[in-house]
DNA sequence: TCTTTGTTATATATGTTATACAACAAATAA
DNA sequence: TTATTTGTTGTATAACATATATAACAAAGA
């Protein structure tokens, strides 16, 4: 589990290292039950804040990706989706969809992006089962 | 042109604002040419202070989607693709596509998702037109 | 001239992000 | 038992983002 953040991207460290832990549950590379790198430890070779990495995983444990305890420290969970999950999901894909239809982009090639991006969660999937 | 903003929103209201033009321009409700409320007849109707109106007018300038002068006020833009613009909107897809992958939500579920609101906007745009 | 429009400037209040230092509690290893 | 490692919590600070308030300027049109 290799985990960067850019100082330079606008967009917060700590959503960075969620954006990528979330990733590494969709390609297959992080399943239920996979340990995240303990706190401290990240923070030192990231050379960032613990408390930065702190809040990645709080953010992660509230949106029922991962769980803590002192025992085992950060491990991946089994997903448990919330029933208004894909009604909140579908509201933020609306938004990002119209930015792309907005500035011109013909509806095939979202399409086509939408399903390259997700056909290669798949095949990384099976990669990882050999 | 009807906007609207929700004070309890976590989304900030300049952002909201950004949001709903964008949907519009996708939908059709608003094509190049169209005008836009002025900022503080806008301000007054939602409510809040014209600067925030202003900072979303402005992200919307940035954006290339809008064009702003004294004379005509805020109007709709004739979409000028960057050649950037794909690969950084395939980057961000992936985020939003990779956590509803984690979340346990199927595949199919998530292109079906997306196809269906892409022809929300072809519908709308069909509609305009009669 | 008066009004409307975008534009710019300054100031204030609140919330977010990130860091720093410190301490506590629980589990494990020596 | 002792020492270490782990997550957890607290306070403090600095920088930046968000939103409001007040004010003034410039350009176009009625």
């Amino acid at each position: 589990m290799i985990l960067t953040v850019d100082l330079d991207n606008e967009v917060p460290i700590y959503q960075q290292l969620r954006d990528q832990v979330v990733e590494a549950i969709a390609v297959g590379e992080l399943r239920p039950g996979s340990p995240l790198p303990a706190t401290r430890a990240l923070a030192a070779d990231s050379g960032i804040n613990f408390h930065t990495v702190n809040k990645a995983y709080d953010l992660l444990r509230r949106e029922g990706l991962i769980r803590l305890n002192r025992k085992t420290g950060a491990v991946v969970t089994v997903p448990d989706p919330h029933p208004s999950f894909p009604a909140d999901w579908a509201a933020r894909a609306k938004t990002l969809l119209a930015e792309a239809v907005a500035k011109g982009m013909p509806t095939e090639e979202l399409l086509a992006t939408c399903r390259s991006v997700i056909d290669s969660f798949a095949n990384n999937e099976l990669e990882d089962n050999s």
